[in-house]
DNA sequence: CGAGGATTCTTCAGTTACTAAACAAAGAAA
DNA sequence: TTTCTTTGTTTAGTAACTGAAGAATCCTCG
């Protein structure tokens, strides 16, 4: 009768070792008034974690009275993790270490229409060569995330890649993998409500609400892009009418443009021609150049753009009653500059809960290698925070007062 | 150096009796597999809640080979709850049994411009009133729930009324307060996803993601009638443009339909000559009223709203993968029938993850008091229900197979 | 009708992850 | 130097579980 084992308990070393990620530096009376838990317990925990190497004393902070506090950091070097993130177009491998910087990042030509087997072999040859690149050990390396737009889509390849390279594969949205990626590494509290808002080709939100991920029961979360800004517009492939991604998506952008004779010429569009293997990038990341360089048609088409994803954006943060907003994928990559002082605008006249607590928008660092990064960081997570919740969380990291750092003799 | 005392694992004693009012009746072993613990735990933790009342063997299930299970039920009248929910116009109280059922009910006016202090002891007077008219125990009342729009405008409100009534007074907005109510009544699942689509004079969403209500990190979550539904549309109070609110809320349907002078006198409308406390929801009622009579006009008016709410609900599944939505509060108990088919056809063709899991949609079938039975069950759940994360629940209740009853001789 | 199996439920010893509290160590202030 | 403050460690005790054995109940079949 009796049922599996279980830890019923939130896994404490996880949560502590979260925490120490998180702060970037702390002590152990800093763990103590973030978890709740007691001087002993975070003393023992935290040798535990000294022994395995994930974590090291780095120096001292100054005294405020008493003795002086230890400082912890995160072992940076520990362990790593590959992420790979399947593109129409590219695929893209990063090898990240347990804070989630990028150690080593290789971008190759996408599967296009090439046999699975072969891409299987291919991805498991290049992973290879990353890892090699650097010279890790291989029993350092927690696994291998793999992140695309339709997750459903490369179970099989997903399962197959993990016989070829004998790593561990997790597999998820590439939304949900940026969004987990800028929580990761830190532009974001630990405890923050935030969403990801990703545009490749289409558009799609990443959600981390009080510092956990949300995935939903299906895992379809985030489908912004469809998010309707028009109750009569143009019909959308998903049965609806006046989906974001329809008004306001790169193709959608890429399409106004191609209309237009003088920009097709001073962009140099080649979608309506050539048929690249992805048209639609291309000719957006060549409409975001001219705009950057001061075509004011491109710019117009692409502040249009933003005038509606800003809308959504709006709507997404009102749902939710998110703290930050950060803007990330390939075509934020290149047009992130245009469009984030749109979205700025409109959350800081219209976001609903202005008044009790500020938005942050921002524009991810490494946008365009954000969901590779995330893969990885999906896989850091799903090793060494397996389960973050029942935990009293600190409502405030900052909080914790910066000490002042001193490199022990 | 000790922290403060706290329970880390999720009390499972609160969860072993959430999981027993959610599924209706079940047996030990039943709840073995729900919860993933041992039988002994089971056994033990089921002997405690027998021993408080709040737990009765009800029967036996017919034998699957062995010896029979022995049924359990929640002990519906052990415990009670005061659900108050303040309306511009009105104050509704409710009195609800452990199982959310409302054992009594009563409405009175709203507080107008009364005194705070006066309010306060007519509302604890009223609240008195309510528990005597049934003759309940006092200490066999866990708490009052209270439910208002702006919920934290009534702090003080609350403090006051905790010492006119001696009972413990907990906070909510109106919508989540719903969205709870229909949870704990048991018409959705206990850990399903879904919203209450919630329309009083504007419009609201209470939102609870994998049975956990969804709060965010200032409570202004599912403020779905500020979604953007029209990036050039009409100014709205929040500061944005084309808010669902302004395009399609009760106010706006009110202000259109006052515009047609045929409906104005058909329907007869009183807003624009009397200025009754709240002619919105009144002239609100007397339009659904005549749409329901068959005037075209107002079906028209009425349906042209629910285009506009559709979209954004679609916007809110889409964005949140819900499993279920329920269409709740005093505009939808009135015009809820006019809604619902435009909300479905809408959801059938347009939501993202239909073809993965289907989305229910469904008319609250007391969404006149859904708030105030929605506040009592809050207390219900703060006082029984602590905290439930970090507990195995069942992906399905339903897999329990539903035993054929007999009462116990 | 009674043995034997199946199933449900209980009991109890053992484990785990914590807390509480005393203690030790390190620096500041006097 | 002495005394105080603060940080971190050790130890004993406890709550909440698991695992395994056993008791109770019911069905089946010779």
């Amino acid at each position: 009768m009796s049922g599996p084992a279980r830890v019923t308990h939130a896994s404490t070393r996880a949560a502590v070792l979260d925490l120490v990620r998180a702060a970037g530096m702390i002590s152990r009376v800093g763990l103590v008034n973030a978890t709740g838990l007691t001087g002993g317990t975070i003393s023992t925990v935290v040798r535990g974690l000294i022994d395995e190497g994930l974590v090291a004393e780095t120096g001292h902070a100054e005294s405020t009275g008493g003795k002086r506090r230890v400082m912890l950091q995160l072992n940076h070097f520990a362990r790593y993790a590959v992420g790979v993130h399947l593109d129409g177009a590219r695929i893209t491998y990063v090898l990240t270490n347990l804070g989630g910087a990028v150690v080593a990042r290789i971008s190759r030509a996408g599967a296009g229409a090439d046999e699975p087997a072969a891409v299987v072999a291919r991805v498991a040859r290049e992973a290879d060569a990353l890892i090699d690149s650097v010279g890790v050990e291989r029993d350092r390396i927690l696994g291998l995330g793999l992140v695309a737009a339709r997750p459903a889509e490369h179970h099989e390849f997903g399962r197959a890649l993990e016989r070829a390279t004998g790593l561990p594969v997790v597999l998820d949205h590439d939304a949900t993998a940026a969004a987990i990626g800028e929580h990761w590494s830190g532009g974001v509290g630990a405890t923050s409500t935030f969403a990801a808002l990703f545009m490749g080709t289409g558009i799609g939100a990443g959600i981390v609400l009080g510092g956990t991920t949300y995935r939903g029961p299906s895992g379809h979360t985030g489908e912004i892009g469809h998010a309707c800004l028009d109750v009569d517009g143009p019909r959308c492939w998903c049965g609806a009418r006046g989906c974001l991604e329809v008004l306001a998506g790169p193709a959608a952008v890429v399409e106004q443009a191609r209309a237009d004779r003088a920009l097709t010429r001073a962009a140099g569009l080649v979608g309506g021609r050539t048929r690249a293997a992805t048209p639609v990038a291309a000719d957006f990341a060549a409409i975001s150049r001219a705009a950057r360089q001061g075509n004011t048609r491109a710019v117009a088409l692409l502040e249009r753009s933003a005038r509606y994803v800003a809308a959504a954006a709006r709507t997404l943060a009102n749902v939710l009653d998110l703290e930050v907003l950060v803007l990330t994928g390939p075509s934020f990559a290149i047009a992130g500059s245009i469009y984030l002082p749109v979205l700025r605008a409109e959350l800081d006249s219209a976001f609903i809960a202005r008044d009790v607590h500020p938005i942050s928008v921002r524009l991810s660092p490494s946008a365009a290698s954000a969901p590779a990064i995330g893969a990885a960081a999906i896989v850091l997570q799903s090793e060494l925070v397996p389960r973050r919740q029942g935990l009293r969380l600190p409502d405030d990291l900052a909080a914790e007062e910066p000490p002042v750092f001193q490199v022990l003799r």
